[in-house]
DNA sequence: GTGCAATTGCACAACAGTGTGCAATGTACG
DNA sequence: CGTACATTGCACACTGTTGTGCAATTGCAC
């Protein structure tokens, strides 16, 4: 009586979430891995996966919903009650975060023809929330810059893209990598080098 | 005995030269362009395109030699005899940014599987370049940050797309986007706001 | 063990793109 | 005009990928 499904379908279960996981690791090493590759990586066959997503599109577009929300999440979780512009783009940086290398997918896909139709569309809430964060800053003179705030959302968002290349790279410790962005994105920001580290180091 | 090449060649060189140009822009909207695409934004058949470029390999081939020689002529001439590294880097942005809406392309090709081997190593001496002159200020004091400089190379490049990309979809003017980007630039290497502004307005 | 659902292993058609061959056509130049 | 070359318009073979169909097999649950 408890909810169980039926039959064997717990396996299935797993087996369409290890697809998901392999699939965006798959694809963020290459945008174009095809359903085979994929599905050789998930340990299935091509034929298993299409019994699981009706098609390429669809498999792509789960993963982008899933990505969404989980960054959607964070963030707004990180930034719930902070007032202060600087704390609340520090919080943010860092819950995003360890987010930012399933993030990466996404940007690998949005700067390619519209894989799946409207993937910007649907990041739209989140950027629109970065956006009025850094809006307040400027107004509030608590961020400088020269740059409009949408400008200024999209510099914040190729930096953590950014670091995160650095990180694959070995340029850079993945422990102190989150840290380190913050302060490279918050003096981006204007914020005076000296303040980003100890608000960093207050907040982390 | 002018070196004028033979027959009506001088068409042919100028279609060769329309090719890689059109074919520049339609990789950069779209890295998977086909061979067909591009021969026909070119005003030409797919097969006049093969006469001139054995392979679509070596097609791009060409394209990433031009861009990368361009970029290194661009930062080598702007930053020649100047010692100080926040000067430096100013003009060398200040430079770059004109070859950045280029540059792009290089960047969707090598972000992609390596349609072409050792992009990355093509410009690696560009960007070394670069992790000198931000290593040599880091030393110096004159830029701040909790990145070393080959992972602050990354991020400065990131940068560098992120206002190209602002400017595409018209949140930035395009007169003032290279001087915003320096100053941005400038900003996130750990020099003050102040000083950024005052050094762009010098040297621009 | 029986049954049910998922998974597998093949086979297939459809499509898009690449690279090549060749004859016909166009075009500048002497 | 005639030569030389670039361009065109097919045609072709080859490859890789997608999505589907169906029978056989596996594995879990009861």
């Amino acid at each position: 009586m408890t909810a169980m499904t039926t039959g064997n379908s717990s396996r299935a279960d797993a087996n369409r979430r290890r697809i998901l996981d392999v699939a965006l690791a798959e694809l963020l090493r290459d945008p174009d891995a095809s359903m085979d590759q994929i599905a050789r990586a998930a340990g299935v066959v091509r034929r298993t996966v299409y019994g699981h997503f009706p098609s390429r599109e669809a498999l792509i577009s789960t993963l982008v919903d899933g990505a969404v929300e989980a960054l959607a999440d964070a963030d707004a979780r990180a930034r719930a009650g902070v007032t202060d512009p600087a704390e609340a783009l520090a919080r943010s940086v860092l819950a995003l975060w360890p987010v930012a290398d399933r993030y990466r997918l996404l940007i690998a896909l949005a700067q390619r023809t519209v894989t799946v139709q409207g993937i910007r569309d649907r990041l739209a809430p989140v950027r629109d929330d970065k956006v009025r964060l850094l809006q307040r800053g400027l107004d509030e003179g608590a961020f400088v810059s020269p740059l409009p705030a949408p400008a200024l959302a999209y510099v914040v968002e190729q930096m953590l893209f950014a670091v995160t290349e650095a990180v694959n790279d070995g340029l850079l410790a993945a422990e102190e990598a989150g840290r380190s962005a913050t302060v490279v994105v918050l003096t981006a920001a204007g914020v005076p080098a000296s303040r980003a580290t100890a608000l960093v180091a207050e907040v982390s």
